[in-house]
RNA sequence: GGGGCUGUAGCUCAGCUGGUUAGAGUGCCGGUCUGUCACACCGGAGGUCGCGGGUUCGAUCCCCGUCAGCCCCGCCA
């Protein structure tokens, strides 16, 4: 049907009979010439249909070639006449003179633009996705996946030729109670008894090791049933891959190659290794665990400044043993007291109970924090003229968070120049436990199968909360691209951590025997991690939602607008599985 | 589960302090036009102001509820 892609023509095409297939892009009807720049996935050509090429017929039913038909075009590639190149189109010096057109694929008005002009703004993203094979007809949109595909090969790749071995894991898998909530799929030779997506294949890549398969990688899709964001989707995919006889050493650096070729894939030159920064420094200079890096505001810790120069109430917080951290940002003086205003609510999103600012102006300090915190504690920040000081009180499990989402935004409204343009950081040491602040309970950071810090193994006996872990996490410009550790394979120790997370014997051989089983059974020590496939595509195609990057999303609701899911389904279909519905 | 923003023509949006016939651009339809590339020009059609209720002489506008989309908190082993 085809010799050529649209995109492909040059000016050394010129003389040449082809054969084109695409979609009506736009069209210029002159009256006596008509044009229409015709679009594949490849890229765009102007056809020209005139009186001195085409026969009468094609003429005549230039009318029908509305925008979005699908038409197959026939024609001679000619240099475009002196004067009439356009510079801005790949194929710009051509066009295509149609000797035939015939439309393939005839169409109503589309509900969305596809070929829109110049500078105007995309549909809603609600009608994007309700047609959505419309609005991945845009070249940008496609460009995205292209992108996703080349990323996607070259991983394979990079692991392949590192000696990683492709193995699919389950889909259909057993529920686990802990962590993220499940996607459940009912059994129908088993009424009453139901299988889970995996939330993760991390249980099947640890039997791979001790299986003696060595190294293990997957482009795994991953299910959560948990409330959407911008950066998250219910589906999605991970770069899943496991080695044994391996330290964190050995995994950071075959993330860090996977990562480097990724970039590269995409035009970007990194360097590896990243460095390396522990957990409690992350949170105590940028308030997360994903701090970005690019830019070099840190928050600074006051306490210590803090005496009868200060507040009452600054006074007051630390009496009870709260703690008072700042960011300084130079320059920062020119928000408005909106602005400000904005901070303090960002600030209170985060549960942090305000911010207290100081501006260090021409005439000297104002603001409500030139008084409250207190001449010694302002002097030891060496303020300069123009500085914003924003300071919050409050245990660091609140302060901190609220000050990095501060600093964010502060980024953000001040339209900081980033000093450098990729910032990648792995962030260890994280703690094993954290204590869940409805329940009061210890649970784990990560997950219960990741291996205690060897210096801290002790203090699982005394003082869990204390232990770090050989967990890891890669972060880009503030990303958290995955997560990874070194495994227990010590089955004692396993059931340990089990009995420390307030599972009983019982249950953790219930729900987790045929784990402990096998590293009875000869487990070599292996680690691995998981990356976030749709995340690093999102970033690398320089977007900020993951749908740009999922060819078929859901939306923030968790449905999908295109075909309609989730749905009910019919009685006699549940009858069959013995599921009553009681809503 | 909680908070915020948004919903007006196919699409993108405007619509004053509640007022009589709800507008613009684009797209669409018809017409003129042989070098356009956001073609130009002339004419036309197109509206459940998301949905339901309330207040009012009168609601796109105010109030309550609800649905949908987006963002955030919680949640995300």
């Amino acid at each position: 049907m085809r010799s050529h892609w649209c995109g492909e023509l040059r000016a050394a095409h010129a003389g040449t009979e082809v054969r084109l297939g695409g979609w009506v892009h736009r069209r210029r009807d002159l009256g006596g010439i008509v044009f229409v720049d015709l679009r594949d996935r490849e890229g765009l050509v102007q056809v020209a249909i005139g009186p001195g090429w085409s026969p009468p017929q094609t003429m005549a039913g230039t009318g029908a070639l509305t925008a979005e038909a699908a038409i197959l075009v026939r024609g001679v590639v000619e240099r475009r006449p002196a004067g009439q190149a356009n510079a801005e189109m790949a194929t710009g010096e051509v066009e295509v003179h149609a000797t035939e057109v015939t439309i393939v694929g005839p169409t109503v008005t589309p509900a969305i633009p596809v070929g829109r002009v110049r500078g105007e703004a995309l549909a809603a993203e609600e009608s994007r996705l309700r047609y959505r094979y419309l609005d991945l007809r845009r070249p940008e949109l496609y460009g995205n996946f292209e992108l996703r595909h080349r990323l996607l090969q070259r991983t394979r790749r990079e692991l392949s030729d590192r000696g990683f071995l492709e193995v699919e894991t389950p889909i259909l898998t057993k529920p686990t109670p802990e962590g993220a909530r499940d996607f459940i799929v009912p059994s129908r030779v088993y009424p009453g008894q139901f299988y889970a997506l995996p939330q993760s294949p991390q249980l099947y890549k640890q039997l791979l090791m001790i299986s003696g398969f060595d190294r293990y990688f997957q482009l795994a899709r991953c299910f959560r049933d948990e409330d959407q964001r911008a950066d998250r989707q219910l589906e999605f995919t991970q770069i899943d891959l496991e080695c044994s006889f391996v330290g964190p050493e050995d995994i950071y650096a075959v993330t860090e190659a996977v990562l480097v070729a990724l970039w590269q894939e995409a035009g970007a030159t990194v360097e590896a290794p990243f460095p390396r920064m522990a957990y409690r420094d992350a949170m105590a200079r940028f308030g997360t665990d994903k701090p970005d890096l690019r830019f070099d505001l840190e928050i600074r810790d006051l306490t210590a400044r803090i005496g009868e120069g200060s507040g009452e109430f600054l006074r007051a917080a630390v009496a009870r043993g709260e703690r008072v951290r700042a960011l300084v940002i130079p320059g920062g003086a020119v928000l408005s007291r909106k602005d400000l205003d904005a901070l303090a609510d960002d600030a209170k999103t985060m549960r942090a109970s305000g911010l207290v600012w100081a501006k260090h102006v021409a005439e000297g300090l104002t603001g409500p924090g030139a008084k409250a915190l207190g001449a010694e504690a302002l002097a030891s920040l060496d303020l300069a003229p123009g500085d914003l000081v924003l300071a919050c009180a409050g245990r660091d499990g609140v302060a901190l968070p609220a000050l990095g989402r501060v600093r964010l935004e502060v980024i953000r409204r001040l339209k900081l120049e980033p000093k450098r343009a990729h910032a990648f950081v792995w962030i260890e040491q994280f703690p094993l436990f954290d204590r869940d602040l409805e329940t009061g309970e210890l649970t784990f950071m990560h997950h219960p199968f990741t291996a205690p810090h060897p210096d801290d193994v002790a203090l699982l006996a005394t003082n869990p909360e204390a232990a770090r872990s050989l967990h890891y996490d890669p972060v880009y410009n503030g990303v958290e691209l995955g997560s990874g550790s070194i495994r227990i394979t010590d089955p004692a120790l396993q059931s340990l951590v089990f009995a420390r997370l307030g599972l009983s014997a019982e249950e953790a051989e219930h729900r987790f025997g045929f784990l402990l089983e096998a590293l009875r059974t000869g487990a070599p020590p292996h680690g691995g991690i998981a990356l976030g496939f749709d995340r690093i595509a999102m970033l690398l195609t320089g977007g900020d939602s993951l749908r740009d990057v999922i060819a078929f999303p859901k939306t923030a609701a968790a449905r999908a607008l295109f075909e309609g899911a989730p749905t009910g389904v019919r009685q006699e279909d549940l009858d069959v599985l013995r599921l009553k519905v009681t809503v």
